[in-house]
DNA sequence: TCTGTCTAGTATGTATACATATGTTTTGTA
DNA sequence: TACAAAACATATGTATACATACTAGACAGA
């Protein structure tokens, strides 16, 4: 038996790509040119209009020059504007597009479908189990890790949000 | 609340960063120059001597291009050999050195220190619980994905994870 | 033998992801 | 006010991750 079957990261790896895919899949389905971390960079921008990329860095959990490609790619795609200001020369604020809010709008509901495409195997209380776990090892590791959420992106209750879709 | 904190898609990354970070964070400590997924070709390399990047490939669940670059970055450092054979001029064969094998024995004990710092939030039995869910849930959806693992290097009993076709 | 098909590996381009360094701007403090 | 420190964005380099396309080689059937 080779190790990294015993390996959590290697499934937590493996998982992730699943989850890419599923999303790309899905969201190509329906002609939307979106990843799923700027759909989350999207979701945020429209939450907090003029965010400026390091508070929405922390948002996504990226670090600053991740998200800087990030709103790069979704300025070119015309999704999202900056905004360059007078009185903070150092700050760019950005605010959502109209159509940057139509492809967000129609991208919620392949959200859901993603969901459950990566958890299909599951029982349903298997799904809600799995989700609660994620959120809690995520909560507990955040503070150690290098592009930490920020805690205003985290669940109040961590114990709340095993159910979804 | 912003739907991303709703979103298991959004966990599963943020957890694959983690794991990413610990990993990389503990295997400096000891001085030993190895990422994630080159552990695990070595790993693999060292259980399947002369095996081919496609085989490999499998089983790191990474599709060629991705494990062509694996195996340039191994190779570059000393740890792994490509063999060109005369019979088939398509296929390298790959094989760990000496240098290789050394790495990978001291990055063992790494791989366990690191499986604590993902789960450090969780209870034992949670721990348990979601490394089951991780195998099960990527054995289910592990045939939909693009680069699927292997099933030779998937976990024995199916009866405790969920097999896959 | 010839040819179409399949296979293995590579090249290119895009997208995270992050470390490190750089430059500019703002702020805090002496 | 002058200067150090902090903050913000960006540039560069490395490493996955994958789509697509391409080359070379093997192979099976006509």
């Amino acid at each position: 038996m080779n190790p990294i079957t015993r390996m959590v990261g290697h499934y937590i790896r493996r998982l992730h790509q699943i989850s890419v895919g599923a999303f790309m899949s899905r969201i190509s389905e329906q002609d939307i040119d979106l990843t799923q971390v700027q759909f989350a960079a999207l979701s945020v921008v429209k939450e907090f209009p003029e965010i400026d990329q390091t508070s929405l860095a922390q948002h996504i959990a990226c670090d600053r020059a991740t998200t800087g490609g990030v709103i790069d790619r979704l300025e070119k795609k015309g999704f999202v504007r900056r905004i360059y200001q007078k009185y903070d020369r150092r700050r760019n604020l950005i605010v959502i597009t109209d159509d940057g809010l139509k492809v967000y709008e129609n991208a919620i509901p392949v959200v859901w479908v993603v969901q459950d495409d990566i958890m299909r195997g599951l029982t349903e209380a298997e799904q809600e189990e799995l989700l609660r776990l994620l959120v809690k090892a995520t909560s507990a590791s955040n503070k150690f890790s290098r592009a930490p959420m920020s805690s205003a992106a985290l669940p109040a209750e961590p114990e709340s949000v095993g159910h979804m879709g």
